[in-house]
RNA sequence: CGCGGAGUGGAGCAGCUCGGUAGCUCGUCGGGCUCAUAACCCGAAGGUCGUAGGUUCAAAUCCUGCCUCCGCAA
């Protein structure tokens, strides 16, 4: 079976890896442009480019799948199957009826829920139990494909996106296997999504980092470990940008923002507190709790938001 | 040249405005107290103050170049 590769960051990787392993002929790759990141705007390549370079894959980057160049270099290699993952584009229906087996989407929710770009994200920050990867047959709408398989994980409460989506990328890198497999044997059995059931995940962006900590401290909580490793969630102190990479769960309570405990710093929410773990304050280095306390001394019954 | 913050013993910070031989909290090491301790008491080690120059009798402190880190913007 020839597959042809869409796929952008290192969740994509992760079933690109696993279509290699099994020793599925991955005929080309197709991700983003490069795009220029950080402070020096440094040219960066995809994480998927950089692994399949590594393989020698012939690697495509164009910037609009619209134009009917990308179908004629997709008809070059004549693949069975695209699968397509996180690659960030949509595909027109002249690609996605191209191949003998479609487009296959490898998706990080468990479908029809958190439709989108960060299904990850968002199933941790609404402090979802569970979350799961779907393969889907793809079609025009956004992941609205029939569903061919889903595998599920519960998550922690110490879980992050980073932390799911790692091990999502490894569930995505065997789904896809599998789904690939029960494909040529015809056994795949699809099913329609229920468009009721269906939510959307929207990409991230800071607007939602900022924390209320007159919220219950799950809702904190789960704000926090949702937004890591990006954007990450924060807040103002003494006028600068303090951000907060890790926390944890407290049985203390106090009135909103009030420092309840320093051992470990512990800020009360509307409902109980949450542990600050890990931050940053702008223009400082990230630390744990226990470094900034030695610079900031900071006393209990203080109110974080009002210094 | 996109805007801004920062580089001070192992860690986090103060000192810099008003130049004059380095301070705080913690850690480390030694000793003491204690049934015991991450608690307390006593003592010790450890710093070319990012780097290169300049001004000066004298610079962490003023001026200039460079390096590195970080926040914002993209």
């Amino acid at each position: 079976m020839r597959v042809l590769f869409m796929g952008t960051p290192d969740f994509a990787v992760a079933c690109l890896k696993g279509l290699v392993e099994a020793n599925y002929e991955v005929c080309a790759v197709f991700t983003q442009p490069d795009k220029p990141r950080g402070r020096k705007m440094v040219m960066t390549p995809p994480d998927v480019k950089v692994y399949a370079q590594e393989l020698n894959l012939p690697v495509y980057q164009p910037k609009t799948l619209k134009d009917g160049e990308a179908l004629e270099i997709i008809k070059g290699y004549q693949p069975d199957v695209i699968v397509v993952a996180a690659y960030g584009k949509i595909l027109p229906k002249s690609i996605i009826d191209y191949p003998k087996y479609g487009c296959i989407n490898v998706h990080g929710s468990i479908l029809p829920k958190y439709r989108g770009a960060a299904p990850i994200q968002w199933s941790v920050i609404n402090g979802d139990k569970e979350t799961g990867v779907t393969t889907m047959q793809m079609n025009e709408g956004l992941d609205t494909g029939d569903m061919l398989l889903i595998d599920k994980m519960p998550i922690a409460i110490d879980d992050t996106t980073e932390s799911v989506f790692d091990k999502l990328a490894v569930m995505g890198g065997e789904i896809i296997v599998k789904t690939l497999k029960l494909a040529e044997e015809g056994k795949l059995n699809p099913i329609k999504q229920d468009d009721l059931k269906s939510s959307y995940a929207p990409m991230l962006d800071k607007s939602i980092s900022e924390i209320d900590f007159t919220k219950d401290a799950l809702t904190v909580h789960n704000l926090i470990r949702g937004l890591y490793s990006w954007p990450i969630a924060q807040t103002t102190f003494k006028g600068k940008k303090l951000k907060v990479y890790k926390s944890a769960l407290s049985k203390l309570s106090g009135k909103v923002g009030e420092v309840v405990s320093l051992e470990p710093l512990t800020i009360a929410c509307g409902e109980n507190a949450v542990e600050i773990l890990e931050l940053q304050l702008e223009g400082k280095k990230r630390m744990d709790y226990k470094s900034f306390l030695l610079g900031h001394h900071i006393e209990c019954g203080t109110n974080i938001l009002e210094v």
